[in-house]
DNA sequence: CCTTTTCCTACTTGTTCAGTAGACAATATA
DNA sequence: TATATTGTCTACTGAACAAGTAGGAAAAGG
């Protein structure tokens, strides 16, 4: 269960666009990269992926630049990650519905999709706003005061 | 965020056993291969994993095979896949709290631990003797209720 | 000894990850 | 209108990983 740096830089590169649009302002390429410390080459490749999706727009030439295409808490940290990786949970290349198991392991498939539902319990939650804000929804957030939430198991 | 078959197969070979434990008798190699249809090598490389990590022991030569190192509702899902996988949630790499963040990005770690804490709700507290009861634990069977779950988004 | 079965190392083939390169198209401003 | 600036797009690369294969060595039972 990974996210991969692509994902990662992604996730930074739509913070920092919604923390400029609170003041509606176009964010240069090179500024997110700069500020996220995120080789541009690899980041104009998210950029694109990002716009394609519709989840950013964008402006060429001098004084261009990215924006969010809706408000900074109508965005989810999951709808960031489905453009660039893709289904939130992905069973040996399937979608956890669509795995077909017998014998021993014929009640499998409750554990992935229980484990979906929980994975997209947080991620389909936290909205861009809330992580800049810093203060997580209640589920998310009562996840996170467990101290041992903090430590490796 | 993805499950790889080796994790998958992993966690099936254990749920065969897990059903034989009832018995105590080993289980061959060749026959956890044609219950769950894995391809023989593989598997094996995948029991030598298990083995070594201490979840299962092994008897060679004839009458040899395959046994649970503890009983079955002492093994979660979890212990397995950090055997195959590594770490539930790796973030670029790295652990979830040992990502260093700035700017924008500063409570970004909040996040990944409440995904690496809602991760760990489901697959350390599920044990192989629930999935082969097919009675998953109260918060896990809660997820798996609502119609929605079961839906792609 | 011989068969069965696990143990172990190494190899292969294809795909994904992470990042780079370079030309092209649009835009603002001088 | 010239020019610098900035995003758009396609293609490429090197390394790592995933998924599976191969073949023999070692143990155990009969």
């Amino acid at each position: 269960m990974r996210i991969s740096a692509k994902a990662d830089y992604a996730v930074r590169a739509m913070l920092e666009l919604a923390i400029a649009s609170q003041s509606a302002n176009l964010v240069k390429g090179d500024a997110i990269s700069r500020g996220q410390d995120i080789p541009i080459k690899f980041l104009e490749n998210i950029l694109l992926d990002l716009r394609k999706s519709g989840l950013i727009r964008s402006q060429r030439g001098a004084e261009g630049g990215y924006r969010l295409a809706h408000a900074a808490d109508e965005i989810t940290i999951a709808d960031i990650i489905r453009v660039v990786e893709g289904p939130l949970a992905f069973i040996r290349g399937e979608r956890p519905e669509e795995v077909e198991y017998s014998g021993a392991a014929e009640h499998l498939p409750n554990v992935w999709i229980a484990l979906r539902a929980s994975i997209r319990s947080v991620l389909e939650t936290v909205t861009l706003a809330d992580v800049v804000a810093g203060e997580l929804p209640v589920q998310a957030r009562e996840l996170t005061q467990d101290p041992d939430a903090w430590a490796p198991h």
